[in-house]
RNA sequence: GGGGGGAUUCCCGAGUGGCCAAAGGGAGCAGACUGUAAAUCUGUUGCGGAACGCUUCGGUAGUUCGAAUCUACCUCCCCCCA
């Protein structure tokens, strides 16, 4: 993009939304140090080898990395596929599934396709820790381990609690950010990025590092993105997700879904709006000059175009207007086949019309939703569960405010 | 090695022989209200062509007119002591 920035607008760039830099000054001097040299900085990003699912949450940590490729940096995804086998102690305790070489490796290329559209291939590799961590013999991990004390693991929070809570502490989950600090000193890598849960995993990094006679890396924290339901962290497992590879216009109802406060975050974290601009618009809706739902639009819009394009952000825009603002019918609507027997002179009985449509689940389900008035065909209310209804092709059948199914009869 | 606690519907969690398809909360869904939301209110959340019936409370086999509740065994989890 832009090669020739100073250090002091480079600094600006990759300290937007970050959390912590650790230590700033070392990141100011190795940003010097490079362009100086013309040597790229080598920026690490530790992946689990699960959750193929690219989510806008993910992409925060993904657009900081694209950030430097942008400045001349190169990345190196590191896929855990070793340390996989440990399970990251971070947070949860619940243990992983362990994946066979052919499911990380399918994995890893998912992710592959998807991290293109954000980072520049050119300038991005793809390790997997289990090369260098496989070969190590148990004569090497004790060396390693060397390099660390019991007191400096104990102090991650994570175990300190555990520990005092009277909750049992693996002897290998002690290892685990020994793993992925060795990780840093196989990588020579000069920055790490990861969430807060990640920082004392990413400060073992630059201790080993020293210890091995290398420069230690940066550590950079980015925030968690919270998730569109407001509350939790946005995962896929929770559903409260806009994954990258999405529909514009799904991209877009969802976005506009989310509470308005969540706004000036995704604003900082999801978009490449200016800060002093995101401020205004802060200020705005502050004092009530901006209503927020015109603000949300923007937003929506900013993220939808960074995934696909403006002008479908614009046709996503306009379609969200007509369906939710009008009222009025989406454009593509799915068409279902009714076959002729299943019904008796024209008629189908309702429950089954929402089952064998997709639009309910069973036929319980189905007379639930005719009962509270969730079902209309042509914008005509269904209201008797136990009704043969007459239905006619072309017909569009609604249930709720999302689900719409045009009717083929043949 | 010894002792103790537990597994309930999507999740948490009540229920200790019939009044249990199973309290309460969360989450979801639907309706109202809105700005599309959020908040709020209301309803709903096993299945069945359904005012009745059927299948559920870790698994299996029992006891009983009747079991989520009692017994035996099994599986899995957790805690304490060593």
């Amino acid at each position: 993009m832009t090669p020739q920035l100073t250090v002091d607008e480079q600094m600006e760039i990759l300290r937007r939304g970050t959390l912590e830099i650790v230590p700033e000054d070392e990141l100011r001097e190795k940003l010097v140090k490079s362009q100086k040299t013309g040597v790229p900085l080598r920026l690490k990003l530790g992946l689990d080898p699960t959750a193929p699912d690219i989510h806008i949450g993910h992409a925060v940590v993904l657009r900081k990395l694209r950030q430097f490729q942008d400045i001349g940096h190169e990345v190196v995804i590191l896929i855990g596929d070793f340390t996989a086998r440990i399970g990251d102690p971070s947070g949860r305790s619940v243990t992983r599934p362990l994946l066979s070489s052919e499911e990380i490796e399918a994995n890893a290329r998912t992710y592959a396709d998807q991290y293109c559209r954000i980072l520049d291939a050119d300038k991005t590799k793809v390790l997997f820790n289990s090369e260098w961590l496989g070969k190590l013999d148990f004569a090497d991990v004790i060396r390693v381990s060397a390099k660390v004390t019991v007191a400096r693991v104990l102090e991650r929070d994570d175990f300190a609690n555990r520990l005092s809570d009277g909750r049992p502490i693996g002897l290998h989950e002690i290892l685990y950010p020994v793993c992925q600090a060795y990780d840093s000193v196989a990588l020579k890598s000069d920055v790490e990025l990861g969430g807060m849960d990640q920082k004392f995993n990413i400060l073992m990094g630059r201790d080993l590092q020293r210890e091995s006679g290398q420069e230690p890396q940066v550590a950079m924290f980015m925030p968690i993105l919270v998730g569109l339901d407001g509350v939790q962290k946005m995962s896929k497992s929770l559903g409260n997700y806009v994954g990258i590879t999405e529909a514009p216009n799904e991209m877009f109802g969802k976005l506009m879904s989310i509470p308005d406060d969540l706004m000036p975050q995704y604003f900082e974290l999801c978009t490449d709006v200016p800060m002093n601009e995101i401020e205004d618009i802060v200020y705005g809706l502050s004092n009530g000059k901006l209503h927020p739902m015109n603000i949300k639009k923007r937003l929506a819009r900013e993220i939808v175009a960074i995934y696909h394009s403006e002008e479908s952000a614009m046709e996503a825009q306009l379609e969200f207007e007509k369906v939710f603002s009008s009222g009025e019918l989406p454009t593509d609507i799915p068409v279902c086949n009714i076959p002729t027997d299943i019904m008796k002179d024209g008629k189908i009985w309702a429950p089954k019309l929402l089952t064998f449509t997709g639009t309910a689940s069973s036929n319980s389900d189905a007379r639930r939703l005719i009962e509270q008035g969730a079902v209309s065909i042509d914008g005509e209310r269904i209201s008797d569960a136990g009704s043969d209804i007459t239905i006619a092709d072309g017909q569009v059948l609604r249930v709720g405010k999302l689900k719409f199914v045009k009717l083929q009869i043949n």
